[in-house]
RNA sequence: GGAGGGAUGGCUGAGCGGCUGAAAGCGGCGGUUUGCUAAACCGUUAUACGGUGUAAAGCCGUAUCGGGGGUUCGAAUCCCCCUCCCUCCGCCA
């Protein structure tokens, strides 16, 4: 959500800011609402004030025995008034509402301009791709063949999209995530948490998922299965004041997460790329905003470092405006490299969205009170990242350790949480 | 699922329909006292919005006692609905 009190003072920078996201100048627009908002806030006030000083008189004369007939007739005129001005509040307001929750966050300016990923920037490319004496195959040629991936069961079970894994891969998922979480809480100070699925309307409108993207989460009878743990984490800070010593929170969870894909309908079909579930290891920061810039590089690097753990190659990109999500401000994507499919594959989103999220959550932290300085609230800022897919981590692994007869090498790192199997092979 | 009880400021906890943005205590901050610390004492201490002013502060006002509606000239206080928490019973782990 945006700050209306940054658009009364800089309009100019707000249209300049959505316009880079394609979308038409909205700052007069607004403003010409809230001028009429505020107008209207301000006459209702003075009635109020009116109403208020009645009912004291009345209180006095009516203790005094007096007569309070002109004060009630007051009263009553001022009542009706009232509730017109407050019905024309409540609209203008709603109106307001609508337009700021709308509209998506304003790129930080070093975000490039675009229209779509080929206008990303590559920040840099890490990695030697793997060199093949033979055509490397895609992860569900492999899985399939070694009798641990099906496809076709899942799909009896529910429907397109799902996969089961069995002996060695579904371990292996598991090793991954447990990885993941482990390098995240034990070198980056990462506090590991065990969050909600299911969440309420609140939660969801919080991150930014509710009101304009509905359809791409599944809904039950009375909660939203989270598209990823996000959700669940930045609203740990909904509807609360933390002191700023408690800055920054960092936190991370493997969960499974839920998507519609509603409008990918056709696209990426085969395997496990697109899933209507997945697990993915999340990061999520809550920081002052002076330290978010920092804190994007940090989770960035704490992201890779999975992939130059695991010896993944991957590339970096700079989302270009076109491309970037709706909450953030900006975004970096870590882009796998999968020799079955001979591209680089989205497998990590790292984003900050400054105070887009804590302003709709109404997360605040609470400046010390020091000498002649008052304590203030304010906003915080917020970021989540992958850190990584997981099912997308084990495509690569599989995709990048392939061998000519089908078998899978272990990554090193993972010998130990795979229980000390160095390779997975048809049994 | 059934029956009760509850939700008040950072925390604990009062609150008769008007004099309650809200007693009291604790905590926090500032000060006095003190060789230092402690104690004691004095003062101060919610959030959001509007207006004014602006470098900031300040000042004036409005709203907020879980959320939403209602009754009333006037609601923390009365009525209705919802949410959450607690206790007991049942059910399932």
């Amino acid at each position: 959500m945006h700050d209306i009190k940054w658009i009364r003072e800089y309009p100019d920078q707000f249209d300049a800011a959505l316009g880079k996201r394609g979308l038409d100048p909205q700052a007069s627009i607004i403003l010409s609402l809230d001028e009429k908002h505020r107008a209207t806030i301000t006459e209702m006030q003075d009635l109020q004030q009116r109403r208020n000083d009645v009912a004291k008189e009345m209180g006095r004369v009516k203790s005094q025995g007096q007569d309070a007939t002109a004060l009630i007739e007051e009263g009553t005129a001022l009542k009706s008034r009232l509730a017109v001005l407050e019905e024309q509040e409540r609209t203008f307001k709603e109106h307001l509402q609508t337009i700021l929750t709308t509209l998506p966050n304003c790129p930080k300016d070093d975000v490039p301009f675009g229209k779509n990923e080929t206008d990303n920037k590559t920040m840099r490319v890490v990695g030697d791709l793997p060199k093949f004496s033979f055509d490397p195959r895609q992860h569900f040629d492999l899985g399939e063949a070694l009798g641990l991936m099906d496809f076709d069961q899942a799909a009896v079970i529910s429907g397109s999209r799902f996969v089961i894994l069995k002996g060695a891969l579904a371990k292996l998922e598991r090793a991954l995530a447990q990885f993941m979480l482990d390098t995240h809480t034990e070198r980056f100070g990462y506090t590991e948490a065990s969050v909600p699925l299911l969440v309420n309307d609140n939660s969801m409108f919080g991150t930014g998922q509710l009101p304009k993207f509905a359809e791409d989460s599944f809904k039950t009878q009375s909660h939203w299965l989270i598209a990823t743990s996000e959700i669940s984490m930045t609203n740990f800070l909904a509807q609360k004041i933390v002191e700023e010593s408690d800055l920054p929170l960092r936190y991370t969870a493997c969960t499974p997460c839920f998507r519609s894909e509603a409008g990918s309908a056709g696209k990426d079909t085969r395997g496990m790329l697109r899933q209507h579930q997945f697990y993915k290891v999340e990061l999520v920061s809550l920081t002052h905003p002076d330290q978010s810039d920092a804190e994007l590089e940090r989770m960035a690097n704490a992201a890779e470092t999975i992939l130059q753990e695991l010896k993944l190659p991957y590339r970096v990109q700079l989302l270009c405006t076109g491309d970037m999500g709706f909450q953030s401000r900006k975004t970096y994507d870590l882009e796998v490299w999968l020799p079955g499919q001979n591209l680089y594959r989205e497998i990590s989103s790292c984003s900050t969205c400054g105070d887009f999220q804590a302003r709709r959550m109404n997360g605040r932290f609470r400046t010390p009170e020091t000498g002649g300085q008052k304590s203030k609230t304010q906003f915080v800022h917020t970021l989540n990242g992958s850190g990584l897919a997981v099912g997308r981590t084990l495509i690569a692994v599989l995709e990048n350790y392939q061998q000519e007869d089908g078998s899978i090498r272990i990554p090193d790192v993972l010998v130990s949480y795979m229980g000390g199997l160095k390779e997975i092979r048809k049994s």
